[in-house]
RNA sequence: UGCCUAAUGGUGUAAUGGUAGCACUACAGAUUCUGGUUCUGUCUGUCUGGGUUCGAGUCCUGGUUAGGCAACCA
């Protein structure tokens, strides 16, 4: 029997509403990016989550662009926003954009002013500032709160018509300039842009509401049940309801059979992950100033960021389950984010063996020619098929595992000292080394026992540590792209100062590293799924994870480190 | 000197008035043809004062601490 695992707190709301028969068992969700970036991991979170409730509770989310600024906005983010949900595995019911709304958005402006609840200000952005007080002080009422209404109309319509110049006007509600609640000293409603075309509208709007007056109505238009946000718009939700009571009051109702037929707004905490920045100002500047290759840098956030450094869009989705959903402000460890890759590449990666610090090694009582090692794919697992391994006298190993004064605590080779197995193939033992005039050891001398084959009756005897090896005629020269944290520090965005300066200088190293031949198969470049390059994951063993990048060719292997193995042998 | 959120091991998250549990991390031992994996074990927690109750992490109340709010951004 399964122990049944706990709702979050937004799934127990909803399951209430249900049980309540709100909405009339309703269940509808959005996802509303702005198009002005690409999705990062803190995206993801709000995307299980609002597709993750609709799935759940038998309803539908679907995507919105909250498309109200066109200065920022471009179709460019448009298309990665779609690719990066579809590839994490979430189906939207419908697309819609904000911009779908402007003439009803618009109308319902004209219906504020005519009820007196809105005016055309004309005073610069600063005064506006200045005038609204602070959170401790009340704000003072502009020059232009009391306008008659029939210039108010005139006014804004002479703003969308384009006869205004951008700055000079706004639209504002009026509220209350004294009102606790900072949201509530008379928003701004509409402003004007015309030095950007709009992405979709092109130039038909000179006016465009803010966020405030579009985002509720937005989602009350489409029949949202369930409007659910990060925690920094919990101070938006009682303006977020009262545009729609107004809405309502003016008779934009949508089901005018039950007035209780709207949307609610729920909030849950924004992701932070330690050693990274999940801003897109920060991440921007990251991109622009070529601290890291572009949106898709292995060491950015970034959903296609992951995704080229191998996260597979199942363990993204782990992670986010793994970390759950509460009101509280917290920081997780990166460390969880590596685990779940771990957890999954583990049961699927195929291993190889690749050296990345080589000396040589000759095996001096080994003439044999061509002979050929089978080793499976994933120890245990023959149902992942197996590879060839040429072996020969003379191999490669990592420099690290031959030491020329053995110790207790050192397993691996030393002449004299312990029987090491080479992995999948023979038991050797070092007899000694040879060093170039600077002392540098340059090959390592060993004999094998014939006997000691892996897989054979000989081979079962025991070694305390099995190294890994390549053929020296046949491995190939792969690049290989370590990657560790952006940031040195664990948390940028709380330090003072210029979050630059707080980079991690390590955070990419390059290693050209000799692997086993079997690899050859990987040098072509990468097939294309939806617009996404395929991900071939491996463990290169005792290394860790690897993923081929989208640079490979036919002459040039390159992979991306993934995410290393545990590492318990530090001193 | 405002309004709004929140506070459970190092981190994240459960417990919905009735045995403070799970995962990650760390540490120890066992296993291992990866010093990986796996298994076993250990350490560590209800911010604080008062109240209600047979019983409080949970309810009430005072405090403390942290975060958010003063864009013609979303």
């Amino acid at each position: 029997m399964d122990e049944e695992r706990s709702l979050n707190f937004i799934e127990q709301i909803v399951e209430n509403d249900l049980q309540e028969g709100k909405n009339d068992g309703r269940i509808q969700t959005r996802f509303p990016p702005e198009p002005n970036g690409y999705l990062h991991i803190g995206h993801v979170k709000a995307i299980c989550m609002d597709f993750g409730i609709a799935e759940k509770y038998k309803g539908v989310c679907n995507l919105r662009f909250d498309d109200t600024n066109p200065v920022k906005e471009d179709v460019e983010y448009v298309d990665s926003i779609q690719r990066d949900i579809q590839w994490l595995g979430f189906q939207w019911g419908n697309v819609y954009y904000a911009s779908d709304y402007f003439q009803q958005l618009y109308d319902l402006a004209i219906a504020f002013i005519k009820h007196g609840m809105a005016y055309v200000d004309e005073q610069t952005a600063e005064q506006i500032a200045e005038q609204k007080g602070t959170p401790t002080e009340p704000g003072v009422a502009s020059p232009y709160r009391d306008r008659p209404v029939e210039e108010n109309l005139r006014l804004f319509q002479a703003m969308q018509n384009g006869e205004i110049e951008e700055g000079k006007m706004v639209l504002r509600a009026k509220i209350d300039m004294a009102n606790p609640n900072m949201h509530f000293r008379d928003p701004i409603m509409y402003r004007i842009i015309t030095s950007h075309p709009h992405h979709r509208t092109g130039r038909k709007w000179n006016v465009y509401p803010m966020y405030d007056f579009a985002h509720g109505q937005s989602d009350y238009f489409e029949g949202v049940t369930h409007s659910i946000c990060t925690l920094e718009f919990v101070v938006h939700r009682p303006l977020y309801d009262y545009f729609i009571d107004k809405m309502i009051e003016f008779g934009f109702q949508r089901n005018p059979k039950d007035v209780n037929d709207r949307t609610h707004q729920f909030e849950f905490n924004r992701l932070n992950i330690t050693y990274t920045v999940m801003s897109k100002r920060k991440m921007l500047q990251l991109v622009q100033e070529g601290l890291v290759a572009g949106w898709d840098d292995p060491r950015m956030p970034t959903v296609c960021g992951l995704r080229r450094r191998g996260y597979t869009a199942s363990a993204i989705r782990r992670f986010i389950d793994a970390i759950g959903y509460t009101k509280v402000e917290g920081m997780i460890d990166v460390g969880l984010l590596e685990h779940t890759i771990r957890e999954e590449l583990k049961e699927t990666a195929p291993r190889m063996l690749a050296i990345f610090d080589p000396v040589k090694l000759v095996i001096t009582n080994y003439d044999k020619a061509g002979e050929t090692i089978i080793a499976e794919n994933i120890d245990g697992k023959p149902e992942l098929g197996n590879r060839e391994m040429p072996f020969a006298k003379e191999l490669y190993i990592e420099r690290a595992d031959f030491q020329e004064e053995g110790n207790k605590d050192f397993f691996r080779l030393s002449p004299g000292g312990r029987e090491v197995r080479l992995k999948n193939a023979y038991i050797i033992q070092a007899t000694g080394c040879e060093k170039d005039a600077e002392g540098k050891i340059t090959t390592v001398y060993a004999t094998y026992d014939p006997d000691s084959k892996s897989g054979t009756e000989g081979g079962n005897r025991k070694t305390k540590a099995t190294i890994n090896w390549v053929e020296c005629t046949s491995c190939v020269d792969v690049e290989t792209r370590l990657y560790d944290r952006l940031f040195a520090c664990e948390n940028p965005s709380a330090e003072e100062g210029d979050f630059r300066d707080l980079l991690n200088p390590n955070s990419l190293q390059v290693v050209t590293c000799k692997a086993e031949s079997a690899l050859r198969k990987e040098m072509k470049p990468l097939p294309i799924d939806g617009g996404v390059p395929e991900l071939h994951h491996y463990q290169l063993l005792k290394n860790g994870f690897f993923v081929v990048d989208q640079d490979t060719t036919a002459e040039h292997l390159v992979l991306n480190r993934t995410a290393s193995l545990k590492d318990n042998w530090q001193k």
